[in-house]
RNA sequence: GCGGGUGUGGCGGAACUGGUAGACGCGCUGGAUUCAAAAUCCAGUUCUGGUGACAGAGUGUCGGUUCGAUUCCGACCACCCGCACCA
C-alpha cells in the first residue's frame, strides 16, 4: 500500500517550494492505484447527496420532535453579489459546525438559508451590463447556492428564500401596514444627498468627498418627504434590553448603548429680550446647573430661525452656506474651527430677567441633536469655552471643585475668567449661582430642573442621540412601500388583499432617477378609499427592512401571514447568531426594534430575537503590488527560496504589502471554489478553522492550507492502516482491570479528549477544538496498544476522533465511518457522552520550584499525602542543589498542582 | 478628544477560577526512505552562554501585591476598532 501511494503524485508534486502557481495543480486521483489516498473530489459531492436524499437536515416541527429540545442556529444571510467569498466560508461553516454539534447532542435543529437579495449593486449591474436586476440577482443566487452547497453544510434549502421574492416582500409590506396603523410609522421632511447632474438620490456611500460617484458632481442637500419608522420611540426599551443580552459580546452591548445615546438634562425656553415678539428659543442642556454662567446662545445653520433670519440677511445666508458645505464634507477628518455669526437678537436669562444674552448662529450646533439650540456656559463646556475665546465673550465660573481654600478659590475662578483654555467640566461645588450655590453637580441640576418648571420655562427631560430610521428610498430594486397618495383622501394603505405590491418588470435604466417614477402605467392607480386617480408611492425600502425580520421568517417561509404564530413561538429567539461585526450597530439594532414592532402587531411574542450573538473575525490576505504600483492577485504571484516575490509572467519584481482583510480593491482575495477544486470544501473547513480564535481575523496562507490538507490525508491514513487491526463493530467494552496500561491510557485519551473538545464546541473556541484533534491524533499514532484490549481502545479511539471531526469535516468522518465498518451515516450518530471516571488520572505530575523557580518534577497519587510529597519533593537531587544547604523556611504544596520550597 | 479591545518564539496562537509559559499548527534544521525529487516517517526548534550535563534571562515597558504573576493592581508605550463638535 505504502509503496503505491508512494508513485502518487500530490497537489504539490511539481510545486517548488512556496509556489502557488504549481501549487494549484488540480488533485487528480486515479481509483484503484490510490486506494490509500482519500479523494476529496468523490466523497464530497456522494455525501452531500447521501445527505440529501436522507433528508438529514429537514427540519422537524415541534411535534416532530419527539421532545428534543430546539436550536436556532443562524448565520447572517448573504448578499448575492456574485460568488461566495473566504468570509462567507468562515461565518457558514463556523454555524454548520454548531448546528451539526447540537444535532448530534440531540437537538431539534434549525438551520436555514436565504438572501438578501435587494439593494443597490444590481441596479448598478443593470446600468453596466444591461441585464435586468432581478435576472443578475437570480443567477448570483444560483451561482452562490451551489457553491455553498459545495461546502457541504448542513441546511435546510426547503426554506430556502430571496427577500426580492414577491413571496417575502408580500409580508414585509403587510407588516408595515400593520405598523402603520398602530401609529408605529411617520412621514416627515428629511435631507437627502441629490446629485444634480444624474437627477438622482444618492446613499451615503455613494458621496465622495461631497461628489457624485458617478457623475462627479457636487453633491446638494434635498429636503424630501419621507417615511420612517419610529425607533425613538422604543429608545428607552432598546437600551435597557441590552442588559439582559448576556450571550451578546459586550463590545456589541455598548456599542449600541452609545449609539442611542441617553442623556438627562432639561429644555429651557429663553424668551427674547426687548420687544421682539417671537415665540422663546427652545435649547436642550445636560448642564442646568451651570445655567447662571450662561454667557450667550447659539443656534445651529440648520435651525429654523437661522433660515427666517437669511432671508433677509445676504451675509447671514452666506455664512449657514459655508458651514453647510462644510457639513456635507465626508468625515469632519479635521477639526473644523468654531465659527459663528451674531444674529443682533438677544434673550433673557431664565433666572435673571436683567441679564441678556447674544444668540448667534454657530457652525458646531448640530440640528439633529436635542433642538438644535443651546445656551454656552463657556466656563464649564470646551466647545463654548474655545468659542467665547475667539469672539471674546464673557466667561463666569460657577461650579469650583470642592474643599478648596478661600484664596486658591478666587485664584481658580479668575484664571478661568480671563486666560484659561481648558474649560473645568469635573464634579464640584455651584458658586455665583443665586439659589444653586453651595450645591454639588447633581443637586444643583435637580433644583435648576425644579426652578425650571416652577417658573414653567422647562423641564426635565431624557434625550437621545438616535434618531428615527428613515425608510424611504428613491430606488427600483426594493420593497414597494405599500401607499397610494390621493388628491382628497392624502396617503391611502394598499388594501390588504392587493398585496404585493409588485415591482414592475418592464423598467430601463438607460436614464438617471427612479424607474418607478417614470414608469409610463405603474404608479397609476385608483384610490382605494374614493376612487378617483391617484399615484402609487414610487420610493422601496431601505434593504434593512427587509434584513430585520427575515430570522421570523425562516421559522415559517410558506406561512401566509408573516409569521406562523405557533412555528415563532416555539423556533424564536434565535440560539446562536454568527456574523460579522460590521452589522454590530444598525442591523442587530433595527432587527431589535421590529421584533418589539412585530411584537406590538401581534406577529411575535418576543422582544429580543437572538439571545446568542457571535461576531466573528474577517479573513485577512497578503496584499503584493507589481512594479507599476498595481494590486496583483495572489495567484499571478511566484515566491522565490529567499521569501522575495516575483510576477509569475513578467518576472519583475513584487513587493509583498501588509496583511489585510481580503477586498476585490486590493485583489488579495482567495477563491473558496479553486480552494474547494484543488483540495475539497473538508480542508477548506479544517483550516478556516484552525489557527485562529474566531473572533479575531485569521490570515489566510497557502502553507495552512496546504498543512490542512496533509492533516485530511494523515487521518485517512491513520484511520485506514488500522481499520483491519480493529475489533468489530459493537465489541462490548471492557471492565477498566482488563486494560493493559498502554490500552488504558489511549481509553482514558479518549474521554479525555471528547470531554475537552465537547466544552471547547460549546464554547465556539474551534482553534482549540482542531488544536485537540491534533493532539489526539499524535498520542494515536504514538500508542502502543495492542492485543484485543488495545484493538478495542483503538476503535473507541477512532470511533471518538470520526464523530468529533464530524462537525468540521462532515464528509470525511462520514467516508471514515464507513470504513470503520457501519453502515449508517455519523450524521445520524449521537455524540458520545465522556465517562467522568476516565477523566482523572490516579497519578499526577507536580512541579517542583525552589523559591519559584521550577527544579524538577515528581510524579505521584493523586491523593497524596502533603507530608508525602514534601518528602518525595525534597528528596530530589536538583532540589537539593538548589536548596544548597541554605535553611528551609517554608514549604507550599498545592495538592495535584505545585510544590514550591523557600529557602 | 471620548469609549472599548489587544500586546506571549521566526509566524498564527495555547495556558481552566494566580500554580511546570510556549500546547497545536506553520516555518526552519538534521536524519531515514528515494537514482533524484515530492509525499511520508523520526528527531530537534523561546533566547543567550556551553561540545555537554547545565546555568541565566524571558509573556509590550516600569513599578506593586504574593511563597509563586501571561493571569491581580497602578502608571506608561504601541497598535486595532467604534463614536466623533451629541451641549
Amino acid at each position: 500500500m505504502r509503496a503505491a501511494s508512494a508513485a502518487l503524485s500530490s497537489p504539490f508534486s511539481s510545486a517548488r517550494r512556496g509556489h502557488p502557481a504549481c501549487r494549484r495543480a488540480p488533485l487528480i486521483v486515479k481509483p484503484g492505484i490510490m486506494s490509500t489516498r482519500y479523494n476529496a473530489r468523490t466523497a464530497e459531492p456522494k455525501w452531500q447527496k447521501a445527505w440529501e436524499d436522507s433528508g438529514s437536515f429537514l427540519t422537524r416541527s415541534e411535534a416532530e420532535a419527539e421532545g428534543r429540545p430546539k436550536y436556532y442556529v443562524l448565520e447572517m444571510f448573504p448578499y448575492p453579489s456574485g460568488k461566495i467569498h473566504m468570509g462567507h466560508v468562515r461565518n457558514y461553516t463556523m454555524g454548520d459546525v454548531i448546528a451539526r454539534f447540537k444535532r448530534a447532542r440531540g437537538f431539534n435543529v434549525l438551520h436555514p438559508m436565504g438572501w438578501d437579495a435587494f439593494g443597490m449593486p444590481a441596479e448598478n449591474a443593470a446600468i453596466e451590463r444591461k441585464t435586468h436586476p432581478a435576472r443578475w440577482t437570480y443567477e448570483n443566487i444560483a451561482t452562490m447556492r451551489s457553491q455553498l452547497k459545495a461546502m457541504g453544510l448542513g441546511i435546510d434549502w426547503t426554506r430556502e428564500f430571496a427577500t426580492c421574492d414577491p413571496e417575502y416582500y408580500a409580508h414585509e409590506q403587510a407588516l408595515f401596514l400593520d405598523f402603520l396603523s398602530k401609529g408605529y410609522v411617520t412621514r416627515k421632511k428629511s435631507n437627502v444627498n441629490w446629485d444634480p447632474v444624474d437627477n438622482t438620490v444618492l446613499a451615503n456611500e455613494q458621496v465622495i468627498d461631497g461628489r457624485g460617484w458617478r457623475s462627479g458632481a457636487l453633491v446638494e442637500r434635498r429636503e424630501l418627504t419621507q417615511w420612517f419608522l419610529k425607533i425613538t420611540d422604543m429608545a428607552e426599551d432598546l437600551l435597557a434590553g441590552l442588559d439582559t443580552l448576556t450571550r451578546w459580546p459586550e463590545k456589541v452591548r455598548l456599542m449600541q448603548k452609545n449609539w442611542i445615546g441617553r442623556s438627562e438634562g432639561a429644555r429651557v425656553f429663553f424668551s427674547f429680550a426687548g420687544n421682539d415678539s417671537r415665540e422663546p428659543l427652545e435649547i436642550y442642556t445636560t448642564r442646568p446647573d451651570t445655567l447662571f454662567g450662561a454667557s450667550f446662545c447659539a443656534i445651529s445653520p440648520g435651525h429654523p430661525l437661522a433660515a427666517e433670519l437669511a432671508a433677509a440677511n445676504p451675509a447671514m445666508a452666506d455664512f449657514i452656506a459655508e458651514c453647510q458645505r462644510v457639513g456635507t464634507n465626508e468625515a469632519a477628518l479635521e477639526k473644523v474651527e468654531k465659527k459663528g455669526m451674531p444674529t443682533g437678537l438677544f434673550l433673557q436669562h431664565p433666572f435673571d430677567k436683567s441679564v441678556t444674552l447674544p444668540l448667534y448662529i454657530a457652525n458646531f450646533v448640530l440640528m439633529e441633536y436635542g433642538t438644535g439650540a443651546i445656551f454656552a456656559c463657556p466656563a464649564h463646556d470646551q466647545r463654548d469655552l474655545d468659542f467665547a475665546r475667539k469672539y471674546d465673550l464673557p466667561v463666569r465660573p460657577v461650579i469650583a471643585p470642592k474643599d478648596l481654600e478661600a484664596a486658591a478659590l478666587q485664584a481658580f475662578l479668575a484664571d478661568l475668567a480671563t486666560t484659561a483654555t481648558e474649560a473645568f467640566t469635573g464634579d464640584g461645588v455651584a458658586v455665583n449661582s443665586g439659589f444653586l450655590n453651595g450645591l454639588d453637580v447633581t443637586s444643583a441640576k435637580r433644583a435648576a430642573i425644579e426652578k425650571l418648571e416652577e417658573l414653567g420655562i422647562g423641564a426635565g427631560t431624557v434625550n437621545f442621540r438616535l434618531r428615527d430610521w428613515g425608510v424611504s428610498r428613491q430606488r427600483y430594486w426594493g420593497c414597494p412601500i405599500p401607499v397610494i397618495h390621493c388628491g382628497d383622501c392624502g396617503v391611502v394603505p394598499v388594501p390588504k388583499a392587493e398585496l404585493p405590491v409588485r415591482l414592475p418588470d418592464d423598467v430601463t435604466f438607460d436614464k438617471p432617477g427612479n424607474p418607478l417614477d417614470r414608469h409610463p402605467t405603474w404608479k397609476h392607480v385608483a384610490c382605494p378609499s374614493c376612487g378617483k386617480p391617484a399615484t402609487r408611492e414610487t420610493d422601496t425600502f431601505d434593504t434593512f427592512v427587509d434584513s430585520s425580520w427575515y430570522f421570523a421568517r425562516f421559522c415559517s417561509p410558506k406561512a401566509e401571514t408573516p409569521t406562523d404564530r405557533a412555528a415563532v413561538d416555539y423556533w424564536l429567539p434565535v440560539d446562536q447568531y454568527i456574523g460579522g461585526v460590521e452589522h454590530a450597530i444598525l442591523h442587530l439594532l433595527y432587527s431589535r426594534y421590529f421584533s418589539r414592532a412585530m411584537q406590538g402587531t401581534g406577529h411575535l411574542g418576543l422582544a429580543e430575537p437572538f439571545e446568542g450573538l457571535f461576531t466573528q473575525g474577517m479573513v485577512t490576505h497578503e496584499t503584493y503590488k507589481g512594479a507599476d504600483g498595481r494590486w496583483l492577485f495572489p495567484e499571478e504571484i511566484v515566491m522565490a527560496e529567499d521569501g522575495s516575490a516575483r510576477h509569475v509572467e513578467t518576472g519583475e519584481a513584487v513587493t509583498i504589502g501588509p496583511i489585510e482583510s481580503m477586498s476585490k480593491s486590493k485583489r488579495n482575495v482567495v477563491d473558496p471554489t479553486s480552494i474547494i477544486d484543488q483540495f475539497g470544501a473538508d480542508t477548506a473547513r479544517w483550516f478556516i478553522l484552525s489557527d485562529s480564535p474566531p473572533e479575531r481575523d485569521v490570515q489566510w496562507t497557502d502553507a495552512g492550507a496546504e498543512g490542512a490538507w496533509r492533516f485530511v490525508q494523515r487521518f485517512w491514513r491513520l484511520l485506514t492502516e488500522a481499520a483491519p487491526d480493529l475489533s468489530p463493530v459493537g465489541t462490548p467494552g471492557l471492565a477498566l482491570d482488563q486494560f493493559s496500561p498502554e490500552a488504558l491510557a489511549l481509553h482514558r485519551t479518549s474521554h479525555q479528549t471528547l470531554a475537552a473538545l465537547t466544552d471547547d464546541i460549546e464554547n465556539l473556541r474551534f482553534n482549540r477544538a482542531v488544536a485537540r484533534i491534533y493532539e489526539f491524533a499524535n498520542s494515536f499514532s504514538a500508542s502502543k496498544a495492542d492485543g484485543p484490549d488495545g484493538a478495542w481502545a483503538k476503535r473507541e479511539a477512532l470511533e471518538f476522533m470520526v464523530i468529533m471531526i464530524s462537525p468540521m469535516m462532515p464528509h470525511l468522518a462520514e467516508e471514515s465511518w464507513q470504513v470503520l465498518g457501519h453502515t449508517s451515516m455519523v450524521v445520524d450518530t449521537a455524540w458520545p457522552v465522556a465517562d467522568d471516571a476516565l477523566l482523572v488520572e490516579d497519578s499526577v505530575t507536580i512541579a517542583v520550584q525552589v523559591n519559584g523557580k521550577r527544579r524538577d518534577e515528581i510524579v505521584i497519587a493523586r491523593d497524596a499525602e502533603k507530608a508525602l510529597i514534601e518528602k518525595a519533593a525534597l528528596a530530589l537531587e536538583k532540589v537539593e542543589k538548589a536548596i544548597d544547604g541554605k535553611p528551609v523556611r517554608k514549604v507550599i504544596i498545592v495538592p495535584g498542582k505545585i510544590v514550591n520550597i523557600v529557602v
